[in-house]
DNA sequence: TTATATGCAAACCCTTTGCAATCCG
DNA sequence: CGGATTGCAAAGGGTTTGCATATAA
């Protein structure tokens, strides 16, 4: 299963077309394991001479989130961030707050104990959201 | 020390002037202890016939964070809330993804186990965010 | 063929800002 | 008095949307 065919697949599951926009997008979001905003992704895209709108960017984001081929990453700075789905693997991410470097990490007792607090509290959880702010070991 | 000479030390400490419309917002601000939008403390404010901008609302805001007065929480949809810092102790939140309320928690075990985090991947950890999503009591 | 997808620009939402008028100290 | 603060409306930044055109199936 190479790459076209992950999306070809995806999107036909849904009813939805393949279109060279969305093969596109879905490529370059694939082309690193980057944290990249929207804008980041169309710009690059232009610049590489490949014809497509910042709307349908947007529009394409969204049907990999939707699909669960790409992951939104809100850090709090307005503006969202992406990457590609690499496995199943939920993680956090570390953020510097110098750099903007966004790193990943798991951690499967604090994964246990947000589930402690929930059951605590009577509440049942969803997601979850974890985010350390501080400086990257280049940064320090 | 009632409520009015709290905001005029903070001013007066910071070489800010006490004004109507200060106190207006931080009054409105303690007057529950909920995560509130500036556009709820706003239109409260003008339903209640207090005079104040929007663009007050927002500046004044923005200076009870700096002073430590009041703490700044977003949770991802864009807007962001505030509550009035009740006391030193940091807490995290719990977000009903049915009924938009917002609990706070806190889990000393999951604070030391961000710092071990931190440690093993030498990063400095200055602040960190963490948001469990999913049902509140009253929506299961 | 024909309904879905695209591109464009305008609209949106929340928030910030420039500037003249106002007010605190 | 004189600089800080306010109100207004316009600008900003990221994202979404309406609509005519283009295109996948």
């Amino acid at each position: 299963m190479n790459k076209y065919s992950v999306l070809k697949e995806a999107l036909k599951d849904s009813g939805l077309r393949y279109t060279q926009q969305r093969q596109t997008v879905w490529d370059e979001l694939c082309s690193t394991s980057d944290h990249r905003d929207a804008e980041d992704i169309y710009v690059t895209l232009v610049r590489n001479g490949l014809s497509v709108s910042r709307a349908t960017v947007y529009r394409t984001i969204e049907v990999l989130v939707k699909k669960g081929l790409a992951r939104k990453l809100d850090i709090g700075d307005g503006r969202s961030r992406y990457e590609m789905r690499q496995d199943n693997s939920h993680h956090d991410h570390m953020i510097c707050v110098n750099c903007g470097r966004i790193e990943e990490f798991v951690d499967l007792r604090i994964e246990e104990l947000q589930k402690d607090v929930a059951v605590s509290n009577s509440f049942i959880l969803k997601t979850h959201k974890l985010q350390l702010y501080g400086l990257c070991r280049d940064c320090q």
